[in-house]
DNA sequence: CCTTGAATTTGCGCTGGCGCAACGTCGGCG
DNA sequence: CGCCGACGTTGCGCCAGCGCAAATTCAAGG
């Protein structure tokens, strides 16, 4: 990527919302560039926090690892969004392990730089704060649906969150662009992979959504889902 | 509250950490004055938020109500804390109700106020993003818990959270400042009050804690409950 | 001191969905 | 092109914990 092609990959992301032309140059040229094959993690958690990361391109899907060995998938972070930079900010260690669901492309910057470029351009935090409330808030979201809703709903509610951060629309429906198991479903909305497997093999089912294995879950009757998602 | 006071209450906060006496000076003469009865609302989820609160003294229950009527403690917030300010800066509807669980006192600011405070002194941006950091990773981790562990080991978790955030020492064991009731204490770990009573009430069998009714809770061992929470 | 109502306790039955296990299927690699 | 391994499906039994309901306790107000 040169510089220019770094620019336009920085005034797309909302951090960068209504920074002038010379925070960019300066943010884009003192970055680095980070290339990531699927399945290869961006950092791993636990470690310290040196690097604050920006999605240009693909997606990662943040794990936390629980004390006895199990996962839980926090969220997916594509292009646009930061990563690692809460830890960064607060100097802590990550709290979680992003892994790339597709290749992607990152670029970064260290604490030092990143402090930097804040403090130089105090705008950048408040867009910081608008990032980071705004995931603060999807959490809580979920936290008041795994405590009071039962897993259809969840599920339902999920794969609708899905589509309104990443969907695609194609023919026959809304797609979720990138590689999803049924563990990671399951993984994401608390429950286990046998329930993800019969709850959308139901779904399949009544035709309100495709995509085995590889492929790219396609919703046709988001309709549906959300019909299910607000259920009693 | 005369103006010292103020002050003093907002050096108390990590929000003004590091914060000259010249900020510390204006952010309390612009500040207005709130004091809540035990049981009164500090604002109600879904309203424009107009103002950004900080907790001087006493503590505030975060309510979240789920679109069937049911109710989620989103966590508690005590002296020092920020309530609301997230919505504030971003400029969204406050998502939850704080809740008074004993008298308090807040301060307040308008939205306008707290950018403009903000935009004098950046290193409040760093500070509100700690605070917010902190919150973020709180509920991570709680999904998680929720996510994967049984009632009981939430319970002992949440009990040793409310210990390490609010707890005082005091004869025969670690208190919780406030009352809490079953109901509550079910809506803080995705249970029922009834799951709640039978797991207590095991509990001060085996002399771990004791409380009932108006009384605070009391942890005579800390130690089992950690056991508890973390066993496999 | 008594009444009243809210909070809590406790018993009991039911069930959502978990865990196990066996099987099917697909994709990739040799 | 066939084998291997990972992922997904499905049947089955079980149980943690929910929901209901009734009894009990306690705080507060009269």
């Amino acid at each position: 990527m040169d510089l220019n092609a770094r620019t336009a990959v920085l005034e797309r992301s909302s951090f960068f919302k209504d920074a002038g032309a010379d925070v960019l140059k300066d943010a884009a040229a003192c970055a680095s560039e980070l290339a990531l094959a699927k399945d290869e993690p961006l950092f791993h958690q636990g470690e310290e926090a040196s690097y604050s990361y920006l999605m240009a391109w693909g997606r990662v899907r943040l794990d936390q690892a629980t004390p006895d060995g199990r996962n839980v998938v926090i969220r997916y972070l594509g292009p646009g969004d930061l990563v690692g930079t809460v830890a960064v900010l607060r100097r802590k260690p990550y709290p979680a392990t992003p892994v790339a669901v597709e290749d992607a492309v990152t670029l970064y910057w260290s604490a030092a730089e990143k402090a930097r470029l804040i403090a130089v351009h105090p705008p950048l935090a408040a867009n910081a704060i608008n990032l980071i409330g705004g995931r603060l808030e999807e959490l809580q979201q979920r936290l008041q649906e795994v405590a009071t809703q039962r897993v259809e709903r969840r599920i339902a509610a999920t794969l609708l969150r899905m589509v309104r951060q990443a969907g695609r629309r194609v023919e026959g429906g809304v797609e979720i662009p990138f590689a999803m198991s049924r563990n990671e479903i399951a993984e994401l909305t608390a429950t286990t992979l046998h329930t993800v497997s019969r709850t959308l093999a139901a779904w399949e089912q009544e035709g309100i959504l495709t995509g085995k294995r590889t492929s790219h879950l396609v919703i046709s009757k988001p309709h549906r889902l959300v019909e299910i998602a607000e259920q009693e």
